[in-house]
DNA sequence: AGATTGAACACTTTATTGATTGTTCAGAAA
DNA sequence: TTTCTGAACAATCAATAAAGTGTTCAATCT
């Protein structure tokens, strides 16, 4: 048997165990036993439990982004609608895995507390989609804000922090947050801009004149 | 003395108390001996020790609130301008009262945690003064963008969700949060409205067109 | 009467103990 | 040699007891 199948037995193994009993009630005794393996021998193939649990992470993960990916690039779709479909896609994501499961809440905060490089991971492959989104949108012709895009979409993170992990930051139910979501893509696409503002403002005029005539 | 003089003469010992050894570390015992009363007295001014730091916060974020208000009225200021002061300021004062004394840390992430009905009333005031911004704006004959202020001002209060209690979301520095809400505000103000942007492209193109001749 | 006390109570925090478990590594097995 | 084991170790967790504290209220004082 080679390398890498022996450590998918590992991970299969730990996934029954976590999803079933939780991470912290499962010991790598009981891994090792599911793998008929000794425990020592786990560590031939892990440095420890933690990065057993990220591997998994990171196997769903992956599925994840590649939906992302297609969200970002699929066709007869603006870049504003496909940036709104795709943000929208993370918060339902996360709020539904870890709505419906503690034992995922409890191994994502895990994670989350010792291994902050993996949640910089997560966050910078969105980056790159939202990146992606970006050059695609260009090569399609659309009409794009100039300067970095990379910095650009550092921003639209930061801009949307509160739905990225939206129960360990405040006790909103999903309708409350898909507005206030839905609000700040609004201001990020024409909000505060007075400019383009009046010209939506006359728009709206001429056409209630149009209706009244 | 009078019911309100004896409130101030708990809240100052308190204070001390809470600034000194930390809110944790101190008892109603001591905050009553300092007082010259007992212990149960204290129950006739306060419902409980936390409300008696609730009272400190409140009164010192009074201070803030005005502080705040003078910002967003500034006379010789954009609206837009006057709105980056007041989240810059926002930021600054959370970060170094937080940064500087791990008591008042602990103070704010007590009351954060058991009484999220005062974040709550925080978070309302601040709302009301963006509010006032952008009624001053109007009143002075700034374009505005059209929509429900009360609204607008909650969104730019979740975009902006990172910058108002820093350190407990992540661990970056001040000169790194300032630079991300620097971007954040440009998203905000002119970023992702390719109209908007196209106009500064051409603006820019015009200005590097005159350098050249 | 109203204001104040301080002992009593319930609850939380801290200390201590013992059991459990992640990890290591010298040696056995292949 | 390379692969694997499982007992040993150190660190963590769970259970318990002990100490301490927020809160209450019948009794006391003014």
């Amino acid at each position: 048997m080679t390398k890498d199948t022996v450590r998918d037995k590992i991970v299969d193994a730990a996934k029954k165990r976590f999803s079933h009993f939780g991470y912290g009630k499962t010991t790598m005794a009981e891994i090792a036993t599911d793998c008929a393996m000794s425990p020592g021998n786990l560590y031939r193939f892990f440095p420890g439990k933690l990065d057993i649990a990220e591997a998994i992470a990171s196997l769903d993960y992956e599925d994840h982004l590649e939906h992302l990916r297609k969200i970002a690039l699929a066709p007869n779709k603006t870049a504003p609608d496909r940036l709104r479909d795709l943000l929208f896609a993370e918060l339902r994501r996360t709020y539904h895995k870890l709505e419906k499961d503690p034992r995922v809440l409890e191994m994502a905060t895990q994670i989350g507390h010792e291994r902050p490089q993996f949640i910089n991971w997560m966050l910078a492959n969105e980056r790159k989609i939202i990146v992606e989104l970006m050059e695609e949108a260009e090569r399609r012709g659309e009409m794009l804000p100039p300067g970095d895009k990379e910095e650009m979409a550092e921003m639209i993170q930061s801009a949307t922090m509160k739905f990225r992990y939206p129960q360990l930051w405040s006790k909103l139910t999903l309708p409350k947050l898909e507005r206030e979501l839905d609000g700040v893509l609004n201001l990020m696409f024409e909000g505060l801009c007075p400019q383009r503002a009046a010209e939506r403002e006359q728009e709206r005029r001429k056409i209630a004149a149009h209706a009244a005539a």
